[in-house]
DNA sequence: AGGTTTTCCGGAATCGTTTACAGAAATAAA
DNA sequence: TTTATTTCTGTAAACGATTCCGGAAAACCT
């Protein structure tokens, strides 16, 4: 019934538990013969360390925390999949949990995994998250974090990013390339550092059209989807100049997509949108969707690596070793300039 | 920088270890005020008990692990939504393993776990897999442990599942009051139960309105995105009477899309697709995927709740606790029958 | 008062490993 | 041959909690 023992395995084998201990762990204070021996009964009884017991000796769980805000979201789901392949190679372990965008939770979550349960965490804040001093236990305790795509504004961490400035200019760039004059802009958060950097990039790109930017084609999203949907319509309905949508998120696209069919406005024809997105589908909409694409498996890649490089130098992951990761325009049908008639 | 321990935290109440312990544990046997000292203390200097000494000692680890094929695809994403959740409620931590529809990677996860790493077990099992021996390791340890979506054929274990049989009937029945005759089918493999169910429900729906089986017209996905795009594209080369695809899975109905759009078949005038799917997106595909959608969210609450009656109760999971939740045929414009002229 | 039961607390063993320390045997050096 | 070194193994003390016992003090009975 239950898992045999280093102990037993020791009986078993007349020897002490220290010495089986050692040839497990291929020591090279244990002979050749004796570790033969070890190895061969651990083998055939199937004997495995109890993780716990091992843990606790050595002070290393050897598992990570992911901390996301939802999962249900195709960029993060990529990215869980580049760091569970990262850590899978390290023989460590995912504890994964969603703040749902809930400050109160990720504070919750940090503080059990600052307990020891995890020797480093991988965090993407949530969006209501705006004191960030449950991160400085972390700190004190000595346990390395690194942020990715939703980072801590000056944080002393490492981050794993993307071009986020950038990619908001080429999204603007591309919309105004294709005609658009009034370009509205979506974001889900105002005080996360995403939405902030993807809008300078936006109006740093209007500016540059001579274009002003006007605050009141600026939406915040909320938690629920049908209320963005309805915020949406709503800037369609007060604002019919607008012939261009930036979505800073994924769900705001489908969004936006929504409220222009409710109001009938056509894309491409009357309102142009493009969005951040790592959907699949994407090309597959109707119309197709222009996105910026974040490369969002190697961006878990990019942040466990970082993380496992700290963790076995015993080291504190430094700003320095922050990465950026360039984001990518597809165009789609969804920003197509209008057709000449042939 | 290391946490505060118990033990300090008695030195520093002139109490005994035994003593802390139990004030924190809120048991009966130590008094009103030394348990308000303790707690009064433990609070002040932030203590918490380390997670791997009272998990050895209780032999309880306080963790499930979720065994997925993948997380990039929005079923297995919104089951760790309600997976989680559950688990949060239960005051469990959970580990989240990815197969990624490799045999070998589950038999080595599930023996990992088996070792005491957790105290049940949430998995949908690879298509890879038709053995089925590294579960009876989990049986003998009294490993609780719950299938969902992808069970084991005739297990011993609890199942969560939805009305597979019957989705694959409604589906197929659909296409064919849409006025289909020779459908397809394309599953992502033949030792999975969903596919085999699915398929089932298929046959049934076929045979009922007299048509014949044709084996030609099953297509087994690979694991390649493109190559699956290549085989339904030699499908609807080499079938040109193909005027309806049913699709197992969601990535299934995707490459169905591309397939046809390379071929130039118009959906839903010359061919109507309809795929089980969760993808949030799906009315907004160019045309709207009808789909059988499955309570994604909800099966892993089930599946969660199951497990933790189970582990709670210390007692192991019955095939009788299984649930077979329904799934819902949301109709679109990938089925539309042919409009009449005006 | 004497006996019995509660109430409350501490000592020490325990969970299953790892590792500092020590010591015996074997080998090498003198 | 004696001494120094290497090679191997074992004893016991950790890691940080929980819990079985046992016992002192207080409270409850006659």
């Amino acid at each position: 019934m239950k898992p045999i023992s280093l102990k037993q395995l020791a009986q078993a084998l007349n020897l002490s538990s220290a010495t089986v201990s050692r040839a497990l762990n291929d020591s090279h204070e244990v002979s050749a013969e004796t570790k033969g021996r070890v190895l061969a009964l651990a083998r055939e009884l199937n004997y495995e360390p109890h993780p716990f017991a091992s843990s606790l000796r050595r002070q290393k769980s050897k598992t990570i925390g992911v901390i996301l805000p939802e999962v249900a979201n195709n960029f993060f789901s990529l990215a869980i999949d580049g760091i569970e392949e990262i850590a899978r190679l390290n023989n460590y372990h995912v504890l994964v949990y969603l703040t749902h965008d809930d400050h109160s939770r990720e504070v919750d979550i940090v503080q059990h995994l600052a307990g020891g349960r995890a020797d480093g965490i991988l965090l993407s804040v949530a969006s209501e998250t705006n004191q960030f001093t449950h991160l400085d236990l972390l700190a004190e305790r000595g346990i390395p974090t690194v942020f990715f795509d939703r980072v801590r504004a000056g944080s002393a961490a490492a981050t794993v990013t993307t071009d986020d400035h950038r990619g908001g200019y080429k999204a603007t760039q591309h919309l105004l390339q294709a005609g658009c004059r009034h370009i509205a802009y979506l974001l889900v958060s105002n005080n996360l550092s995403i939405g902030q950097k993807r809008m300078q990039g936006y109006q740093h790109a209007m500016q540059e059209a001579g274009l002003e930017y006007s605050p009141h084609l600026v939406v915040q999203g909320q938690r629920d989807k049908a209320e963005n949907v309805a915020l949406i319509r709503q800037l369609l309905e007060e604002h019919p100049e607008v012939d261009g949508i930036f979505a800073s998120v994924e769900s705001l696209a489908l969004s936006a997509y929504e409220a222009c069919h409710e109001v009938g406005r056509r894309i491409p024809e009357d309102v142009k949108v493009v969005g951040f997105s790592n959907m699949a589908a994407a090309a597959l909409l109707e119309p197709g969707l222009t996105t910026i694409t974040q490369p969002a498996y190697e961006m878990g890649r990019e942040a466990a690596k970082i993380l496992f490089k700290a963790i076995t130098k015993n080291k504190p992951v430094l700003p320095a070793q922050s990465l950026e990761l360039e984001s990518e325009l597809v165009v789609r049908r969804s920003t197509e300039a209008a057709r000449l008639k042939p």
